[in-house]
DNA sequence: GTGGTCTAGACCACG
DNA sequence: GTGGTCTAGACCACC
């Protein structure tokens, strides 16, 4: 599990954790049944309070991402494919809504805005293959 | 200037002040002399301390969007054409490379994602076209 | 008489008008007995409030730079010329003391400073002779 | 760390804390990474109200002097040799430049200028070093 | 414990 | 009238 906190970015470190770990489920880098890293392990690594990280773990439970399991340790969530795909969607509408309203608001045409939304999906697409490759 | 505050959005007052000034600045519903709603003025519309807009504005002064004369008022600064654009790209790739990189994550394909944003696009698209009417 | 006023400098306008009166007096530009502009006249220049010019004409009224005589108008007032002098002085040494504290306080050494001095020194000398021609 | 705020001086205290702090940082008697006093314990340090101590270390964040992290404190940022190094001779230049404007406009000559500078350099140097001394 | 936000109200500085 | 500063004290978010 890679993640790659940003101390000076204003985001709580907590939310960081959140948002990453649910991404990679969601992308399924984690299926359902892998074992998280322990909460100690995560600190150490991460350089952040214990209790940072089981905060960001609690939140993922209440979600229904992650299972705790006492003594044992903390496992990705069995979750409907129904389910992953409309919380898939449900996030990428956000992002694309909060860019279709500043488009508007800053009287760029759907075409330019279009545009520039395949240019930049293009190259991330090119990175994430490469990146891939890589490791 | 019509202002939309939600106190129970966990976004600071003042930062919803700042960006929703930003925007209509951006947007040309507030042009370069304009003489902004006074601390006090505004304060007693929103609810709020005098302190909150005065701490607004002084942000939206850091960032060149206004001019504060003492004893006399708030001002839209001179931002020079090249600059305005400059920003409004800025603001408008973020929030679309925020999106296409949800898309690859989630493994959801040039097209879908780009048809769903022309979907959402024209939608609020229509809205602004409505509201402009009501008013 | 000159006077050059930047409304977005944070100076307090009367401020900067007392700064610069009191300047061109002591730098002889203003000789005693000469009649300032009138409060009006000065205000409509500067595009300000006349209760601002009357600020800094009384502002100097009270340093002694000036007298104000009813109905007549304002003039500079009669100075002994080591009254002058140890002023001029004053704000010289003022000024400098800031500079060297800066330096030591920045580890500067005493030739850097002073070689910083001269070239600064020179190039507003030369400038000034040069605006002299001009007018 | 030691400040010396007067709060009859017209200068904000907040200003203060601000050019102090930054003088510190500059003069590397702060150094990148150190912990500053916390917001509470500076405050009632000076016995001033904590928000007002708030505001100076947000602006000093604002000037990428210090780092806040919420929960943990604030610190002195990590900033290139060359900024700093630039930054110092700036506020020196500017000290230096209006004190060659100030001679030149009053007819001092260089040579008595660079004098004066010299005997103000010794003499806060020499303080400089007994201070150091005595703590 | 840390810093961040907000309030209500006072007083000052500027034009 | 305008904005600027500061206080005392509350409550929140984060670690």
């Amino acid at each position: 599990m890679i993640l790659d906190i940003d101390n000076h970015s204003g985001v709580p470190i907590y939310r960081q954790i959140v948002d990453q770990v649910r991404r990679q489920i969601l992308a399924d880098h984690l299926s359902a049944g892998d074992q998280l890293v322990s909460v100690r392990d995560l600190a150490r690594r991460l350089k952040v309070n214990p209790m940072t990280v089981s905060k960001a773990y609690s939140l993922l439970e209440m979600e229904e991402f992650v299972e705790r399991r006492r003594g044992v340790g903390v496992f990705v969530a069995e979750m409907s494919r129904g389910g992953v795909k409309q919380t898939k969607k449900m996030l990428l509408e956000e992002a694309l809504e909060r860019a279709a309203v500043a488009a508007i608001q800053f009287d760029i045409s759907e075409e330019e805005a279009v545009a520039i939304f395949i240019r930049l999906y293009r190259r991330h697409s090119s990175r994430k293959a490469g990146s891939r490759n890589e490791q």
